[in-house]
DNA sequence: TGAATGATTTACT
DNA sequence: GTAAATCATTCAA
């Protein structure tokens, strides 16, 4: 669906960094329906967040902040709030995060996926023409990847270009689930902190067995 | 200095 | 459904 005119004039609108610095599950389920920008070389790529996942900080296993740990790769978590915290996993992709809460809360909201609205072709391209676009960006690496964002994007600034947030639609029914890939983390993996568009077809994943719970 | 491992994706059975 | 790809980070020694 494309966005409204007044959507549109919001694009180049970076939300203000007091929007992340908040509590990190609030902060998650706000991130729902608001667009990520990139201006990356002549494109604006412009996508509308449809999951994400909170990670809660020293108690939350789950968490590379988990215990306060805190290290060189960390150490942006325990930073002001709307810094990117982007690493590096399974030697091969990386993962977008925006940092919240206040200093010395080692925080961070995990984007999952996102609906392509703009620049749609040069995700493609970066993406290597995939022949069912929801593969564009409906996973934390493959958006990671059809974005441009790389782990230099590690601390930059959210709330400025070429990276940024812009208000967009909301959800009309959004639901929450376990997070995805961290059963590790025993019981507080079980948490529900992760929140989808229920009506996005660039969702990750479907329902699990027990399926997402319906939070309005 | 070395070994283990991971907030994933892809290809294949 | 399962397995391989592939390397920065982490921690132990």
């Amino acid at each position: 669906m494309p966005l409204s005119k007044n959507e549109f004039t919001n694009i180049h609108k970076p939300l203000p960094r007091e929007f992340f610095a908040r509590p990190v599950l609030t902060v998650a389920k706000e991130c729902l329906g608001n667009l990520l920008v990139h201006e990356i070389g002549n494109t604006t790529l412009v996508a509308r967040i449809v999951e994400v996942e909170a990670y809660r900080g020293p108690l939350d296993r789950a968490a590379h902040s988990f215990g306060g740990r805190r290290t060189e790769r960390t150490e942006v978590m325990f930073g002001q709030a709307g810094i990117a915290y982007v690493f590096f996993v399974y030697g091969m992709h990386c993962l977008f995060n925006v940092v919240t809460g206040n200093r010395n809360e080692p925080q961070a909201v995990l984007i999952r996926a996102a609906e392509p609205q703009y620049g749609q072709a040069s995700m493609s391209s970066r993406r290597g023409h995939p022949k069912d676009i929801r593969t564009l960006t409906n996973g934390p690496g493959r958006l990671c990847q059809a974005f441009g964002i790389d782990r230099f994007y590690n601390g930059t600034d959210l709330c400025r270009p070429p990276l940024y947030f812009a208000q967009g639609p909301a959800p009309r029914v959004i639901e929450q689930s376990p997070r995805i890939g961290v059963d590790y983390a025993g019981t507080w993996a079980e948490r529900p902190w992760r929140w989808i568009d229920a009506e996005s077809p660039f969702v990750s994943r479907r329902p699990g067995p027990k399926g997402p719970r319906q939070i309005g």
